[in-house]
RNA sequence: GGAAGCGUGCCGGAGCGGCCGAACGGAACAGUCUUGAAAACUGUCGUGGUUAAUAGCCACCGUGGGUUCAAAUCCCACCGCUUCCUCCA
């Protein structure tokens, strides 16, 4: 949700944000007229309501004879009252039905344009090279018998798989050395709820435009998350939360589910692209004036756990017209994937300032005492889709893949995963 | 899944149609006293909106509807919690 004191100090400034993300530019005027309409018919309902109140008043401390006459000419008010309420009512969900719609306000100086505009922020690593042919991840998942796709498929349908052996633990692994880089940077491990109440997944701003990602379950009126974002954000929903000592930081192990909806036909092959993975996501809560820093650091956890794997990467600042309607800036982390010869997604990091926490009415105090809506801020830390490029990148010329040296730890020390099929 | 009870401010807990945004206690904060602290005493002490305003006014006593001139208080539905029975990873 907008701030409504932007909406009316600013309402162009929100109009800008919204054509630089190719959205409704229009939804910012009639929600201006909304707001004006609801704010006249709201103090009409007040000064009705004030009057109605004192002449209850006078009621209750009238003598038995008194009463009836006033009772009398209360009734009337209570009409009026009654009609100017359902009008502020009407005028309010009007309001709000609007405003709900309008996106997160971009950050100034994010690339404008859509999906391909996206500015290239730096390559870290050397793109693996190969003296053979390299396989993608799914024979070496076969060769290695730690994927198994077609079995996935016969128990649940496509985009679905068993991890296997050491492809199971590969990813426990990887999990747990996210878990302990994060704990280490003081944020607090959280297992999370994957099934939640439509409240919570609209506050964070999945039921728009691509709901039809998201599985439902109407029997028990509960969505299944696709992250765990949404549990972490609704962790604080209604509360007014204690900043004073530094924001708040959690680090959410959930299964991830998505319906995948809108992708017949892509990324068919292989893990990259699943109706089901696991995932280690980064949540903060903080003063709005220091997001932006603390999307960086975000930004910068995320890059050791790339490097941890060893793996080569770029990031990529999102066009405004590709972020999701609460990011007000998104970095991702695409790392390079040999069999495509092209980079893939494996973090995504947004900065929602409080877009997020005003629709889940999460605040905080100023030094004032005042309360504040919170920002909210998320990113990747690590996903199954990351076996992917681990897979590929340390694969050797046998099929055997080299497991990156910060892994090997939580692996019993191995250091090569062997290949078991001929 | 069956039965009963309960949902009030940071916490505990009263109120069960009008004088209740809400007694009382605790916590917290400020002050007095004290070398300092504790204790004691005094004051402040929910949230949002409107406003120049910590004035006034409006809304909120789980959520949504209803009855009434008037609802935290009565009625209905929903949600949640507790206890007992049943069941169970």
């Amino acid at each position: 949700m907008i701030d409504l004191n932007l909406l009316r100090e600013n309402p162009e400034a929100i109009k800008a944000s919204q054509r630089a993300r190719e959205a409704d530019e229009s939804l910012v005027d009639q929600a201006v007229a909304a707001d004006v309409a609801w704010r006249k018919a709201l103090q009409e309902f007040e000064a009705l309501r004030a009057e109605q109140n004192a002449s209850a008043k006078l009621v209750g401390a009238a003598s038995k004879e008194d009463r009836p006459a006033l009772i009398e000419a209360g009734k009337a008010l209570a009409e009026q009252v009654k009609a100017a309420n359902e009008a502020a009512n009407e005028a309010e969900a009007a309001l709000q039905a609007l405003i709900w719609q309008i996106e997160n306000v971009v950050i100034e100086g994010i690339p404008a344009g859509g999906e391909d505009n996206f500015v290239v922020i730096k390559e870290v690593g050397t793109k693996a090279a190969f003296a053979f042919e390299p396989r993608d991840h799914v024979a070496l998942g076969e060769l290695l018998d730690i994927i198994d796709i077609e079995r996935g498929v016969k128990v649940s349908g496509s985009r679905f798989y068993f991890l296997k052996g050491w492809g199971a633990r590969l990813e426990l692994a990887m999990m747990n050395m996210a878990l302990d880089l994060a704990s280490k940077h003081n944020f607090t491990a959280l297992v999370t709820p994957t099934l939640v109440r439509p409240e919570v997944m609209a506050g964070t701003g999945f039921l728009g435009a691509h709901s039809d990602e998201i599985y439902y379950l109407p029997a028990d009126e509960l969505y299944l998350t696709g992250t765990s974002e949404v549990a972490l954000a609704g962790y604080h929903r209604d509360e007014i939360i204690d900043l004073s000592n530094g924001p708040l930081r959690y680090a959410g192990w959930s299964t991830c589910y998505r319906r995948e909806a809108g992708s017949a036909g892509r990324d068919t092959r292989g893990i990259l692209r699943v109706h089901q993975f696991n995932k280690l996501e980064m949540f903060s809560y903080i003063k709005p004036e220091d997001a932006e820093n603390e999307h960086l650091k975000l930004l910068a956890l995320e890059e050791e756990m790339l490097q941890a794997c060893e793996l080569s990467y770029r990031v990529i600042d999102t066009a405004a017209g590709d972020l999701g309607s609460s990011a007000a800036r998104k970095y991702d982390s695409e790392a390079w994937v040999p069999s495509q010869q092209t980079y893939r997604e494996l973090t995504s990091s947004s900065n929602c300032t409080t877009f997020q926490a005003r629709r889940l009415n999460v605040r905080y105090r100023d030094e004032n005492g005042k309360t504040q809506t919170a920002a909210t801020l998320n990113g990747t830390l690590a996903t199954t889709r990351w076996l992917v490029a681990i897979l590929e990148t340390h694969q050797q010329e046998d099929g055997s893949v080299r497991i990156p040296a910060a892994l090997r730890p939580y692996l019993g020390g191995q250091e090569f995963i062997p290949v078991v099929k001929a």
